[in-house]
DNA sequence: TACAATCCTGACCAACCGGTCAACTTCGAC
DNA sequence: GTCGAAGTTGACCGGTTGGTCAGGATTGTA
């Protein structure tokens, strides 16, 4: 699990202190932490790490500067929490990929979850797929051991439909990065699609759209039996 | 067609001057932007545009940093010179999608094209995506006008297949993104696929394999009879 | 009230970076 | 050899940016 870099400051504060002075300190840092990495996730967005300015943050946050550097030492260690952040999202959703389920279903599901993460948190989505473009130098070990643990799991499950007659044989880790793909280009290349369809946005129901035939090629693709 | 920042150079070579001169003149600066060119790709990609420095860009192509003004005057002309080397890559590849052709052959050789020009260029790959997570600043345009255009007109030529009921009826607009996007993850989040794979680079064949496989989740997704 | 801990902030600084410039070299033309 | 255009380069500059710091405000406790 992602520790953000304050975490563990809990454990420095006085023992002799009260419970309410403890709360009401505690819940002071935590909402300010919170929308100063709501407004940094939002300017990495746009900017990437190195285009991001510490002033543009704290402006997009209503603080000053140097409150910024109170609550996080460096830009680095905002930058880090947010991924922190963003990462805790990504596991998620994969719940529904087990041996009892039908992989209709849970396959289905899992798509339509991961289309609906990057329409409410394409800001994250920008910000991990920023992390991943240069060469992931602050998140390289959860992927080697969180990420994959959990697809090596949930590949054995897709092994296991596939030897079942469920569905055709696939490589269960190229699929999830053909899903991971699909998916996230309409929050990570918006400017494309929005041009290629010729409209300023795009559309709850365009997006749905684009889920259902995801959907469709996919299961189709893949030769699940329904 | 994209245009580099000194296309129009040649123009203004003095009227009275011989061949020979020209001809020197211009291998001098065509093999120096070559140069230039190609270690700015290569650092954009690594680090994006704020994130990459003149100095980088100098250091990588062995020549002062002066010596990169002279030829392109700003940071962001030569971003701009790099955007339109990788533009013109982008394009190609979609003659193959024509009424005349087999729709599994046709959709089959361009994901294979599209697959090769990931692995044999990176890191153009890279600085289009990140030009694109961005917002497209300096591509907009682009996108809207030429991109679009070619796209409607290969979205005509698989709708065609499609009531020739050679395959499902498709929306070809957001085949394309998929496309794209799972060929394309490839170079971009390389990190992410070594890291699940559990290894330290994609080999030929690992790459290969994954091209069979979503040849076969497109083809067979949507519907194309063989 | 006195205290201590946390929270807050304007002012400041050193490092870096894109860009300029003047001087110098190279080379083809005549 | 002379000339002029193009190419080359070290040294320099102004603006920006991440980060610091001293001092003040706030708040719970005793």
């Amino acid at each position: 699990m992602p520790v953000t870099e304050s975490s563990a400051r809990a454990e420095l504060t006085r023992a002799g202190e009260t419970p309410v002075a403890m709360r009401r300190k505690e819940h002071i840092r935590s909402a300010a932490e919170a929308d100063i990495l709501a407004a940094a996730e939002s300017v990495f967005a746009r900017a990437g790490f190195s285009g991001a300015t510490m002033a543009e943050i704290a402006e997009a946050a209503g603080l000053p500067k140097a409150n910024l550097h109170y609550y996080f030492r460096t830009k680095a260690a905002l930058y880090r929490a947010v991924l922190n952040h963003t990462l805790s999202l990504w596991l998620a959703e994969t719940d529904g990929i087990r041996v009892d389920a039908k992989p209709a279903d849970a396959l289905g599901n899992y798509i339509r979850a991961k289309m609906r993460l990057t329409a409410t948190h394409r800001d994250a989505s920008r910000v991990f797929a920023n992390e991943m473009l240069h060469g992931a130098p602050h998140i390289g070990k959860y992927l080697r051991t969180e990420l994959k643990a959990l697809v090596d799991e949930k590949s054995r499950v897709i092994d296991h439909w596939s030897r079942q007659g469920l569905m055709d044989a696939i490589d269960a880790r190229h699929l999830f990065f053909t899903i991971w793909a699909a998916t996230q280009t309409y929050a990570d290349f918006q400017p494309q699609v929005c041009a290629v369809m010729g409209k300023s946005r795009l559309t709850r129901a365009e997006l749905a759209r684009a889920t259902e035939q995801l959907v469709h090629i996919v299961l189709r693709g893949c030769g699940v039996r329904s």
